[in-house]
DNA sequence: GATGTTTTCGAAATCGTTTTCGTTTGATAA
DNA sequence: TTATCAAACGAAAACGATTTCGAAAACATC
C-alpha cells in the first residue's frame, strides 16, 4: 500500500470540470462564485479530505504561522511556565512556537535569533541573555522589521515592545515586609551584575532599607553567578559567619532561598523567628519545602499569554502601518506571605 | 528607510548575467559548473547577503527541517528535560523543534497530532496521555508514512520505534533496594491505571515482593490520578491510619513521594528508621529537600536526544528504503540511595 | 576535417496556491 | 437592436528554488 498523493485544488478542479481559480475562490470565500459552484466545490473537497497544502500557501503568502521563542533556558519552572502561557495562547489563535534557548550565552542567542530570520517566523517573542544588551543581532530584527516582544529579562536599549514585572518595586515589596515584620539587618544574595532585572530588584531592595532609614552595608549583598540552590547556601554561610545577627534575607529567586533555607536549617537557626527568608517567583515548590517560602509571585504563564497577544497586535500593527507599537506591559506582583518569614 | 526585499537568485543572476540554473547549482556545488564561475556566484551571493528563501526551499523540497513533538505538559521537570534533550540535538543537526502538549487529553493529543501533519513536518515524537492506546491519528501518523518515534509513555499497540526506560525492572530495583534496607511492609503510591509506566511499575513492585516472598496486599497500593504532591499527602495518611506498621513507601514519581515525607514528617515519623521512601525520576529537588530522598534516576536529557537521533534515523530509513526502523532503545537507570532509605 | 567526448551552461518545467485582470454570459435599459 | 452592467468563471502570472534535459562550446581522437 503506498502512500497516495495528498489531494490539491487542481485535483478536485479536474474532478468537477472547473477551473483551479474558481476551487481556491469558492473555499475561501470569494464572492465572485455562485452558490451552487461554491456548495459542488466544498463537498467535493470534503470527500477527498482535501486540507491546503501548507508549504504552499507558506510560500505564497510569505507567512508561516509560526513564531519563535529564545529563552535562556527550558529547564526552568518559570521559563517552562511562559512557555506554556505562549504556546497556550498560540496556539488558540492557530500560531505554532518554536522554542530556542540561548544557555545564556550571547553566541547562541546570536545563532539563534539568524536561525528563526532564515526560518522567516512571523515574529520573535525573547528574553535576554544575562550578557546581551543592545547586539547587532537584536537591532537586526528591528531592522527587518520582524515583530518582536521582550518579555522579563529585557534591554533598555532596544525599542519595542516589552512584558515585565516591576522589579524594583516587587523587590520593594518584598523587603518592606521583611522590616515590617521587624527585621533590622537584612541581606540580599542577588543576580549577576549586568541583567536588569537583578540591577532593579537590588535597586529596590536599597530603596526599601532607605524608605526605613536602616543603612546600606555592601557586603550583605552578594551577587550570584549561576544562580542557584549551592550558591544560596555557600553565600549564607559566608554572611552568617561574618554577620551572625543578620536577621532577613531576600533571595533573587526561590532556588536561592531554598539554599538560604537550608543552610540556616542545619545551624539550627530559626526561622523565620531568628532570621526570616523570602525568595521570588513564586517556584511552584516554595509552597511545599519546610518551612513554606515567602516569595514574590511572577506570573509566568500570564507574562507568556500577554507576550503572545502583544506580538500578534505588534504583527498586526506592523502588516497596517508598518510602524512598531514598542508597548509595555506591566504585570502585577504580590507578596506571599508564608511560614519563613511570618512573625505574628 | 523601507525595507528592501531579500536578494534572490534571479538577483544574482542579472548582476553576473548567467542564469538563474548555474547560480542555484554553483551554491548548491554541482559539479557542471566551472571554478571560476561558482567562486563569482559565491562572492555575489555574500556580497548581496544572500540566504535561501527557506519558503521556497521548503515548497520545492517538500521538507520542513522542522520536526514536532507532543508531551503531556511542558511544566514538568522531566519533560521539559526531555524538551531540552530534543532540541539541543536537533539544533546541533539543524531542525527546528515545534512544541505542543496535549495536557494528558485526548481530544487534545488529536487536533497536536493534525496540526503537526498539517504543517507537513518532517518527523513527530510524541510521549502519550494517560487515555490514549491505539488511536486512529496514531495510526493516521503511520499510514501518512511520518517518520515517528514514540518516547517514555508508549503504546505497546502502535508499531514504531520508541525509547524507553525498563520501568518494570526500574521499580523492581527500587523495591528491591527496600526490602534490603529491612522493609517488611511496603506500600506503593502509584499511577494511574491506564499508562504503561504505571502499570509496569506497579508489576515491578509486584514482582520485588515476590521475590522476596512477601505477601501482596492490594491495599497498600493506591493509585493516583493527578499525580501530585497533595496526593502523596493524603493517601499516605490514609495507608499510615489504618496499617500503622507500614515501613516503605515506592512512589510513582518524586512529587508524590515529596508529599509522603510530609505527611511522615509532620507525624513525627523518623525517616528512614521507621519508614522508608523511595521515588522515582530523579527530579532535582529530590537531592534538596531533607531529608533528601532515594530515587530512580529517569534520564530525560538522554531520552530526548536518543528520540530525535532515532527519528533522524527513521526518517533517513522512510525515505531510502520507504519503511519503519521500529527500533526500540531501553536506557538504563540506576537506584540513587539517599537519605530517605539509608539504613546502614 | 570528421567524429566523438567532455565541460559548461541555460531553457523550461515543476511544486500548489493566490490574485489580478480579463472574458463570457445573460439580463436590463435605452 | 444596441449599449450597459453585473454575475460567474478562467487564463495566466507570480512566489523562489530545484532539477531535468538538451544545447553549445571546447577539446580530443582518428
Amino acid at each position: 500500500m503506498k502512500q497516495q498523493k495528498e489531494p490539491t485544488l487542481k485535483l478536485i478542479a479536474e474532478k468537477l470540470n472547473i477551473s483551479v481559480t474558481t476551487v481556491s475562490k469558492a473555499l475561501k470565500g470569494y464572492s465572485d462564485v455562485s452558490a451552487v459552484t461554491r456548495q459542488r466545490v466544498i463537498d467535493m473537497a470534503d470527500q477527498l479530505n482535501y486540507t491546503p497544502n501548507s508549504l504552499a500557501v507558506n510560500f505564497r503568502t510569505k507567512e508561516t504561522r509560526t513564531i519563535g521563542i529564545i529563552i535562556p533556558e527550558v529547564v526552568h519552572h518559570f521559563f517552562s511556565s511562559v512557555i506554556n502561557g505562549v504556546i497556550e495562547e498560540a496556539e488558540r489563535q492557530n500560531y505554532f512556537v518554536i522554542i530556542l534557548q540561548s544557555n545564556e550565552k550571547k553566541e547562541m542567542e546570536k545563532r539563534q535569533v539568524e536561525l528563526l530570520i532564515s526560518k522567516k517566523v512571523d515574529g520573535i517573542i525573547m528574553s535576554l541573555s544575562n550578557q546581551s544588551n543592545d547586539e547587532d543581532y537584536l537591532k537586526m530584527i528591528i531592522n527587518k522589521k520582524i515583530p518582536f516582544v521582550l518579555i522579563d529579562k529585557i534591554s533598555k536599549l532596544i525599542d519595542c515592545s516589552k512584558v515585565v514585572i516591576d522589579d524594583k518595586k516587587a523587590a520593594f515589596d518584598a523587603v518592606n515586609h521583611l522590616i515590617n515584620m521587624g527585621c533590622k539587618k537584612i541581606a540580599h544574595i542577588r543576580g549577576p551584575l549586568n541583567p536588569q532585572n537583578a540591577i532593579d530588584r537590588f535597586l529596590g531592595y536599597k530603596a526599601a532599607l532607605a524608605h526605613h532609614n536602616i543603612p546600606f552595608n555592601p557586603e550583605l549583598v552578594i551577587p550570584c553567578e549561576r544562580v542557584c540552590y549551592e550558591e544560596g547556601y555557600e553565600f549564607t554561610k559566608k554572611i552568617m559567619t561574618k554577620y551572625p545577627d543578620v536577621d532577613g534575607f531576600f533571595a533573587i529567586t526561590d532556588l536561592v532561598a531554598v539554599g538560604i533555607l537550608t543552610y540556616l536549617n542545619e545551624q539550627q537557626i530559626k526561622v523565620p523567628e531568628q532570621v526570616a527568608v523570602i525568595g521570588f517567583s513564586n517556584w511552584f515548590m516554595s509552597g511545599v519545602i519546610s518551612p513554606k517560602l515567602s516569595t514574590i509571585d511572577q506570573p509566568g504563564f500570564t507574562m507568556g499569554a500577554q507576550a503572545f497577544l502583544l506580538l500578534k497586535e505588534e504583527m498586526e500593527s506592523m502588516k497596517t502601518t508598518g510602524e512598531r507599537l514598542c508597548k509595555t506591559i506591566t504585570l502585577n506582583t504580590d507578596v506571599l506571605v508564608r511560614a519563613s518569614s511570618k512573625r505574628n
